[in-house]
DNA sequence: CATGTTTTGTGATTTGTTTCACATTAAAAA
DNA sequence: TTTTTAATGTGAAACAAATCACAAAACATG
């Protein structure tokens, strides 16, 4: 019952997508090809980093040249496998479970709310777009779509038991917003978002730099 | 011009807040007292690692005895200053920012929400429990409350305009929903929170594990 | 009251990450 | 064609973070 906590992705790898929204804007402002210099000072890392990231990777450039903006991308969802649709599943439509399930970017990027998850039967029968059902369907759906990876956004007070029921139905990768550690067991993945945590560090930090 | 990314905030830091969480959890079952292993068993880290990020910050136990709840509880909040309540503002009233507004879990950590930006005229005659006004009147909100931190849920394409116009306006810190790496002068603090990145590292690790 | 046990507190060590320094290469300039 | 310049690529060095090891303290026990 090992809890990975916030890093459960290296930081280099954070990195990688960092730069692939960089390289992103690069390619719409009509660039195809990049210095690490000049991505470094877009992504806000030294040139250096850039280069040795590239190169752990084997992500390689022209001496002189520059990177090749398209290979740096493929090369990028090579890493991420970013081939097939992924399906996710959510539990819990409170404000936030709302707001991630009309999140239209997830979509861009093949990742697929396929359902959520309400012990409400009001919001069952609201429309949201995609199925809101209760919570005895979870092993159904994640069954039917093969769904590894779960967005809990329910109240701290039920998430472990959420998540509990979302184990025994199969998933492995939790992706949590409550303010809650979760106790799950050591192969199970999770990755947690606390708003209030992060709002308190930056203001934790404009307060220091006073 | 220096980016700050993701890592604003130091590790030791971050792990302060999740000790808080489990701290509060313990406090609830009604312990008063706590020793660094069951600590650390919750939080998902080392006792070592819990013992030294309280010795780096002074905050002492009792051998044998374990730590006394409430007072890493207070020393806690006395590193992030809990004392008054922080006024933050919010611009771009979508998906994101509607369940930003509604969270009520920032006001049990004293961060207030005291108005919001929106560019769309029809999102400002809509009731969300606070003001939603035109991007004309942020200097005058920011003034008047003495905001320094904003929090940043526009689309991509409005970013950096909204975050140019919130730095002329005095705020010194922000919270960046938006999938881009803001241009920001060195003494402004941005942390960066990537649903995507975050959502798609899960899903990365789960397929590692398999 | 002495001895054993448990837990904190922290310097020393190890491990991990970033930065540095420079060899290598390719293009441009002379 | 030779020289200069501007870039990559990567091992080595410096730095930062986590773990280890153990002394010190407090309590429990006989």
């Amino acid at each position: 019952m090992k809890q990975i906590t916030k890093h459960v992705i290296r930081n280099d790898l954070k990195r990688l997508f960092t730069y692939r929204i960089c390289l992103i804007g690069f390619k719409r402002k009509g660039f195809d090809r990049i210095y690490s210099h000049d991505l470094g000072e877009e992504a806000g890392v030294t040139a250096d980093q850039v280069r040795k990231d590239f190169s752990v990777y084997k992500m390689k450039g022209n001496k002189k040249g520059g990177y090749i903006i398209t290979d740096l991308l493929n090369a990028i969802d090579e890493i991420f496998k970013y081939q097939n649709n992924q399906y996710v599943i959510l539990v819990g439509m409170g404000n936030i479970g709302q707001a991630l399930v009309q999140y239209k970017r997830f979509i861009l990027r093949k990742m697929i709310i396929v359902a959520s998850f309400d012990i409400n039967p009001s919001k069952q029968s609201k429309r949201f777009g995609i199925p809101v059902l209760p919570m005895s369907m979870m092993r159904e759906i994640i069954d039917k779509f093969h769904v590894n990876v779960a967005i809990l956004a329910v109240p701290e007070i039920s998430a472990q038991d959420a998540t509990n029921k979302l184990i025994d139905s199969g998933i492995i990768g939790i992706l949590n917003f409550a303010p809650v550690i979760l106790k799950v067991p050591d192969e199970v993945i999770v990755s947690n978002i606390n708003l209030c945590d992060e709002l308190e560090s930056v203001i934790y930090y404009t307060q220091k730099v006073m």
